[in-house]
RNA sequence: GGAUGCUUAGCUCAGCGGGAGAGCAUCGCCCUUACAAGGCGGGGGUCGUAGGUUCGAACCCUACAGCAUCCACCA
């Protein structure tokens, strides 16, 4: 017997064990059709947030459903090395201890890396459990795992002789602090206070100056020219002659190009061809030198003269402050401006000439645009964030994959010892020859690898063929760029096919009060508090369903405390079902002509929920699908077929015995439609019912039977529901209580045979007749018959009560009226909808005709 | 500079072409043997503004306003 309060620990325990141990979620049953999901790998670096709660629990509510649905479900698991993140957080925990990463030297500061890639993946393991994640810990992969490493070697010298990886001088992004290059994505642009710099450059061999200014003075000793526009006329005159550069006085050439803008600034621009991308292609149509003026720690080199030494922003103070008193600075402007920012050390990035590896974007991106034409493409749910995609595949730059770290996939590039000449090879070359490349390969170049390189790309067939392409991947919009558009571009360049049929898009979740999570503000909510608070089924019910595919949402804790007490709901329903029930019940098929109205009426309503409620799901709705199923739950079962099975069951015939299996059928599908969203709940409410097999892990789906609609049934039950609510309406309206005696007339029949039973009970009825008689105490009118309740009422509140409903009905039906005898309407829209309106055209008038009668023979 | 989303009951949000919905909050009545972490009933919204399309608009189109977010090399 169920506990009397569901008790979310008793609940949750043993139970994520049993699954893994009965290999529930372990792929492999060639008899069913496959449905695979790999999972986004999460970083090896930190704990778990609600981001990973939102992302993991959709998915996993989709692979429970489809296990139901009757598929092979494959979710596969996994980590991701991180390559960057991970490193920056091992450095930083080196640091601590007083050590840094140069001194352990490569090999030991790995074993370090790994040493915490255990600590993490133990954690994460543990968190999966308690979110109850039912992926398939056979398949288990790691981003830096041995086969994943074959593929990215492949991957790596497959492009490389196809011409789409280079190696090339180019401005990059440098963190300065990590000492490493970084792609454009990793940096993140952020409103800065910063000031314009605007300094007077002498023209040789006149008297005249012209101004320039700049935000960074630092990188003025990497400058080879200043331009204008051709067509400036301020400046016209003076093109063609030398400028001296303040902060070094050197001379360097004051040139025209169509490039700068006339509006900004002073129009005229100092050009740092290693320093800056626009300056770079400058450097590049001209001929110019490119001068460095910055190390990789962004301190300033030799050529900043006596700056040398000198981190960038205390040069830029002292450079500043000298111009300034040899009489070259014009003035200074305070502004905000965007600064790009590393994604993992915050440091401002330094944009600087460097030699790195490249991808070359522009034929693999189109070729992701060209197959979103086509029946194959990727669909995206909601569909907005195609666009997505497509905006950034359309103009993409070629991709820094190059970092100068150590953790991570190290590129498989080797140069000769006396020569230099590089070998790329997927098998390493004489070592006494050759040295390896020393860098490392951008994190997300693995991770766009993950959905085929996990199931045995290149080289293990059988996953691969079964499971790939992948059915769906989840993850949020904020990854689009990193993660879903490299593994479109990978794949198709490399399987030929698409790496996922559908993505679904999640949103961030926010604080309460709409504010971004963040460790500065805060204001983060710890997974594992909540669910030590209300249960991992409340988070999973609350995270899953109180938003839309793709929007943001709120955590309200309030919110995840209802979800509880739904899922409590349930529980008690259940433990009503399981005492009716008893010990000895065994559930037999349902004889749909031994059928009371009431039990007609929830199998119907069951029906249309298992069909909508399905409907929705495919179309990974989960938000919908949660709530009909949730109103079907409070309104339907529990508030009025529950209540009415009470007589029923008390009458311990043959209709009880219908009753009992009624009950059994529809609390058990309940709890098979709740099932995915509360697993720990679903398995303990499913085992406590007669008929089950050893986990709900294992059964299918409700499925809709459709000799069980019955609208007629429904619309007879729906008269009762209306009965009761009218009583206990007047009874709150006359200040009666709930259970206060009332005495009821219905004429000239009741809804339907045996009714005044249920409305006896439910009314506190404490006599109720059936008459032909016209009835004249406080009335309520129904679609054929009417009800009223004889009690002393005054007969100015039944007059009122009356005109009420008169002014009422005649509001609905001049509303009818006014449609059906719009020629358009008839004509124009559907017939359904028009035969709809005419229906309660009718029903009103009749009501209305009575309702006139009554007031008539009030004179 | 591009792009997207949001604006609906006091709060948080669904709905996205056929009579305004939920949860929480609020008010009233109930300790009725599944559930007081409950039950029953009520109040509360001209669906941001202005136009347009349609027989019919919260829903589609256009413009505007406010609030978010993403992308972008403006020195």
């Amino acid at each position: 017997m169920l506990d009397k309060h569901y008790d979310h620990k008793k609940v949750e325990s043993g139970k994520y064990e049993k699954w893994v141990k009965g290999g529930y979620f372990t792929a492999g049953d060639n008899s069913k059709p496959a449905f695979s999901m790999v999972i986004p790998p999460p970083n090896v670096t930190g704990k778990l947030h609600l981001g990973h709660v939102i992302d993991t629990t959709n998915q996993d509510i989709i692979c429970r459903y489809k296990r139901m649905k009757g598929y092979d479900v494959l979710w596969l698991p996994g980590m991701d090395h991180a390559g960057i993140a991970t490193q920056a957080k091992v450095e930083e925990k080196l640091r601590r201890q007083g050590l840094n990463r140069y001194e352990l030297g490569r090999e030991k500061f790995l074993e370090k890396v790994w040493e915490w890639k255990d600590e993490y993946a133990k954690t994460i393991h543990t968190q999966w459990a308690s979110l109850g994640l039912s992926v398939d810990y056979t398949r288990e992969r790691f981003t830096l795992d041995e086969g994943l490493n074959e593929a990215v070697k492949h991957v790596f010298v497959t492009l490389y002789n196809e011409g789409l990886i280079y190696q090339g001088e180019k401005i990059i992004n440098w963190d300065p602090v990590l000492k490493t290059a970084l792609s454009n994505i990793e940096v993140v642009h952020k409103e800065d206070k910063g000031q314009f710099y605007y300094f007077k450059y002498d023209v040789v061999g006149t008297d005249e100056h012209l101004i320039v200014a700049t935000t960074r003075p630092e990188t003025m000793f990497g400058d080879t020219a200043v331009f204008v526009n051709p067509k400036d006329k301020r400046y016209k005159h003076l093109v063609g002659k030398k400028v001296i550069n303040p902060a070094n006085g050197e001379e360097i050439p004051l040139m025209a190009d169509p490039y700068v803008d006339l509006e900004f600034g002073t129009g005229a621009m100092k050009c740092t061809p290693a320093h800056d991308p626009n300056d770079f292609m400058l450097g590049k149509k001209y001929g110019f030198q490119f001068i460095k003026c910055l190390d990789e720690e962004a301190k300033m080199n030799e050529k900043a003269g006596k700056y040398c030494g000198l981190d960038r922003y205390e040069c830029r103070k002292q450079l500043v402050e000298d111009i300034k008193k040899n009489g070259h600075l014009d003035h200074i402007e305070d502004i905000v401006h965007e600064v790009g920012h590393s994604e993992r050390s915050d440091a401002v990035v330094e944009p600087m000439l460097s030699k790195q590896w490249f991808v070359k974007m522009k034929p693999l991106a189109e070729r992701v645009i060209e197959n979103q034409k086509t029946d194959n493409k990727v669909n995206f749910v909601p569909s907005r964030f195609e666009n997505v995609l497509l905006n950034w595949m359309n103009d993409v730059d070629d991709w820094c994959i190059s970092r100068q770290l150590w953790w991570g996939h190290r590129i498989p590039a080797y140069y000769n010892n006396e020569t230099g000449e590089v070998l790329v090879s997927e098998t390493e070359p004489d070592m006494s020859k050759y040295h390896q490349d020393e860098d490392v390969l951008d994190t997300w170049f693995s991770s766009g690898l993950w959905p085929f390189a996990t199931m045995g790309w290149p080289n293990g067939e059988k996953d691969y063929s079964r499971y790939f392409p992948t059915s769906c991947l989840v993850t949020g919009y904020d990854i689009i760029f990193f993660w879903v558009s490299r593994m479109i571009f990978q794949s198709l360049h490399f399987t030929n096919n698409i790496p996922f049929k559908d993505v679904v898009i999640h949103g961030l979740v926010r604080d309460s009060q709409g504010k971004k999570m963040s460790k500065s503000l805060n204001n983060g909510v710890d997974p594992i508090d909540v669910i030590e608070k209300y249960g991992v089924d409340a988070l999973r019910y609350f995270i899953t369903t109180n938003c839309t595919p793709g929007q943001d949402m709120r955590y309200i804790e309030e919110k995840v405390a209802s979800s509880e007490s739904y899922l409590n709901k349930i529980w008690n329903a259940t433990r009503y079902v399981e005492g009716v029930l008893g010990d000895d019940f065994i559930p037999s098929k349902i004889d749909k002509s031994k059928l009371s109205v009431l039990d007609a009426s929830i199998l119907s309503k069951l029906q249309k929920v298992i069909a909508s409620m399905g409907k929705s799901m495919d179309e990974y709705q989960f938000g919908t699908a949660s709530s009909i199923l949730f109103d079907f739950v409070y309104d339907d079962f529990c508030s009025n077929y529950l209540e009415f099975s009470k007589i029923s069951l008390s009458k311990n015939d043959e209709g009880s015995l219908v009753t009992k299996n009624v009950l059994y059928k529809v609390m058990r599908s309940i709890i098979l439609m709740i099932y995915p969203y509360a697993p720990f709940v679903g398995e303990e409410l499913y085992l406590s019912l007669p008929m089950h097999l050893d986990s709900v892990c294992l059964e299918s789906y409700p499925s809709v039977e459709k000799e069980f609609i019955n609208k007629e049934a429904e619309t007879k039950e729906g008269a009762l529901e209306e009965m009761i609510k009218d009583i206990r309406n007047y009874k709150s309206e006359n200040s009666l209580a709930p259970n206060a005696k009332v005495r009821l007339l219905i004429s000239p029949k009741e809804p339907f045979e045996g009714s005044s039973e249920y409305l006896a009970r439910f009314s506190f009825a404490s006599s109720i007749a059936i008459t032909k008689d016209k009835l004249d105490g406080q009335t309520f009118i129904y679609d054929g018959f009417e009800m009223s309740i004889e009690e002393d009422v005054d007969r100015d509140v039944l007059l009122a009560k009356l005109k009420e409903e008169k002014a009422r009905l005649e509001g609905e039906i001049a509303r009818t009226t006014k449609m059906l005898s719009n020629p358009g309407f008839v004509s124009k829209a559907p017939t359904a909808k028009v035969e709809e309106e005419r229906e309660k055209d009718r029903i009103n008038k009749e009501k209305l005709k009575t309702v006139e009668e009554k007031l008539a023979s009030f004179n």
